[in-house]
RNA sequence: GCCGAUGUAGCUCAGCUGGUAGAGCAUUUCCAUGGUAAGGAAAAGGCCGCAGGUUCGAAUCCUGUCAUCGGCUCCA
């Protein structure tokens, strides 16, 4: 959302007295840059000692104390020879002031208190405008120079800024929001997965209530193809590095692949991907064009050596759960394939109440070299995704560019709960491995035709779907997806065989139910079942067991009501079926 | 992988400047037999992440290592 646009001002002014603060407190600092970004500001700087977390407490009574003796901000502009005389020393700001002169930019500096700063501009008129308590240090953290990993480590200070102390609160009071949903956190409570030191990082173990999450939401996806022609295949997690060098992901994937060798001296890896599998399925015969569309669907691991430092939580793993489905149909085929997977994306992700957004990922005709095959077959397969979204209505968003190199895509994004925005689904043209793998079908005409292959994921990966989902939902899982689903709790042990039969009902439609032993006090059972995140809570005591009734408490609403048991338990199945 | 921080009981966390560990919840047992968010008592539970080092003595200081977190780079 766009913030006012003198915030973004000030958020940059901040920049420039965080700069001035740290070069007045650690001397020998060269400064670089100092944007300013969403919720605030930071800046790079080459420090040359450790600064760390507890450091910003000084590092912002600086600002402070220098705040009151910035004013306004005066601009100079000077030649790019009298600018790097300047700043001679500082190869960043050199760096920066030869790309300004290169590009025929004016070379600007501009000052406030005794700082100044090399800067393009966008300042607030006046630093007493910006209230002393409206922004706040948040943490320190390394950058690249430049983000490139090859180039310098800098030290990076990230700051809060907002309007006011007011909005600033209200901006860490979300932060505090968000927190409570972290799914790690969540995950934990819930007793959804674990993470063993011996088995190692990004590798997590899904306990039986994350198991049962996980399956329930492949089979509500198998069910959304199964209605649409798929059918489920099974591959192998490891193969012969053949296969991947037929394929072209051999050197492409090489850093990420965890490589096997077998004590005869052969070379395997652990996939990364499916596709090439898919496709050696698909090539076992020959196919008529009657034969086309093949669809095949498979929720099946993968496998990538992904740098330690880049794994976090369920988001970012090793041990990826692809629900992976590719179809192998003729071009001319792939626009109806396309509307029934984006058929299928909507049912999904709407019925967790996401609202979707729709990237279409061209070429960039620029760069033809970055791209596999031909022009015209590019442009044919852009114009079919591009139809499809005007036919379906929908808002899609220009991203050219963002195509993969065999192919355009679709690419859909998810807002949550609280308005993050997550890249979820993909519809992926590939013109890349039909190729390779020459996969063809014979056309009317009798001669083979090369045919296209397109990537159809609905979660991308079950762990970070699941990550998505769970901080959406805040761990309060609809009732069809709960891993628990029910719990029936005797008022006392005496109620303890009514409450049996009572699951039992549950259970004979397909309701997981659970009955915990009636050693605790009644109250402490129910506050259980609702930090357990429970869906439903039935409580039966004499009054029930006599009427042949339950009460029945609503976890997410708090509501209660007495009603046949019957009664209840149809009524949750129907729940559950429909997935409401 | 890089920069910074953190690692103490199943979980959440105390443990000041070095003198071999503590709480709440959870667990087990006993009492209480409960009516819609925590009844009472007792017990058990720790290679203070791991390996070295400094020291008479290390959870505490140093080094290394592993893991986690916040970023960077990369990515489903």
């Amino acid at each position: 959302m766009p913030e006012p646009h003198n915030l973004e001002h000030a958020r940059h002014s901040l920049a420039h007295l965080l700069g001035a603060a740290l070069l007045e407190l650690y001397p020998g600092t060269k400064l670089t840059i100092g944007p300013a970004i969403e919720g605030g500001f930071y800046y790079d700087a080459d420090v040359p000692v450790k600064v760390s977390d507890a450091d910003l407490e000084k590092i912002e009574a600086k600002m402070r104390e220098l705040l009151p003796s910035w004013a306004g901000f005066t601009r100079e502009e000077i030649s790019a020879a009298d600018a790097s005389e300047r700043f001679a020393g500082n190869e960043y700001k050199l760096e920066l002031i030869a790309e300004i002169e290169a590009k025929g930019e004016p070379v600007t500096l501009y000052t406030s208190g005794s700082f100044t700063d090399l800067c393009r501009g966008g300042h607030v008129e006046d630093m007493g405008s910006i209230p002393a308590d409206s922004f706040k240090l948040s943490r320190v953290a390394g950058a690249y120079w430049r983000g490139d990993e090859s180039r310098p480590m800098l030290t990076r200070v990230y700051g809060y800024a907002f309007a006011s102390r007011a909005e600033l609160e209200a901006h860490l009071q979300v932060l505090e929001e968000a927190a409570k949903r972290d799914h790690r956190v969540l995950g934990k409570q819930l007793d959804l997965f674990v993470f063993s030191e011996l088995v190692g990082p990004g590798l997590p173990l899904w306990t039986p209530k994350g198991t049962w999450l996980r399956t329930l939401l492949d089979q509500f996806v198998w069910e959304l193809r199964a209605r649409r022609g798929y059918e489920r295949v099974e591959i192998p997690h490891i193969t012969k590095k053949d296969l991947y060098e037929k394929s072209g992901h051999w050197t492409k994937f090489s850093d990420e692949l965890f490589r096997i060798k077998t004590r005869e001296g052969h070379e395997f890896a652990m996939k990364p991907m499916n596709c090439p599998h898919h496709a050696q399925i698909y090539a076992r015969k020959m196919w008529s064009y009657r034969e086309l569309p093949q669809r095949y669907a498979n929720t099946t691991m993968v496998y990538r050596d992904e740098q330690t430092g880049e794994l976090g939580g369920l988001s970012r793993v090793r041990s990826i759960t692809q629900d992976d489905a590719h179809v192998f149909c003729r071009m001319s085929q792939s626009k109806e394939e396309a509307n029934k997977i984006w058929d299928i994306i909507e049912e999904f992700y709407g019925t967790f109440g996401f609202e979707l957004r729709v990237r279409l990922s061209t070429h960039d005709p620029a760069t033809p070299e970055r791209y596999l095959g031909e022009p015209s077959q590019w442009e044919a397969a852009e114009n079919t995704l591009a139809e499809l979204a005007r036919e379906r209505g929908a808002i899609t968003l220009a991203g050219a560019g963002e195509a993969a190199f065999y192919g355009p895509k679709l690419d859909f994004m998810a807002k949550d709960a609280i308005g993050r925005e997550h890249q979820v689904a993909t519809i992926q043209f590939d013109f890349n491995q039909p190729e390779r793998f020459d996969l063809t079908c014979v056309g009317e005409s009798g001669e083979p035709e090369r045919i296209v292959m397109i990537h159809a994921a609905i979660m991308g990966s079950i762990e970070r779907f699941a990550t998505v989902l769970i901080e959406h939902v805040s761990g309060a899982f609809p009732l069809w997806l709960s891993p628990v689903q029910l719990r029936v709790l005797p008022v006392s042990a005496k109620f303890a065989e009514y409450a049996q039969k009572v699951a039992d009902v549950g259970r004979s439609v397909g309701l997981r139910v659970e009955v915990p032993d009636a050693d605790e006090t009644l109250g402490k059972r129910i506050r259980a079942a609702e930090v357990d995140k429970v869906p439903y809570t039935i409580v039966v005591g004499e009054k029930e067991e006599a009427d042949g009734t339950v009460s029945v408490r609503n976890n997410r609403t708090g509501e209660q009501e007495t009603l046949p048991t019957a009664e209840l338990i149809a009524k949750l199945a129907t729940l559950v079926t429909t997935r409401s």
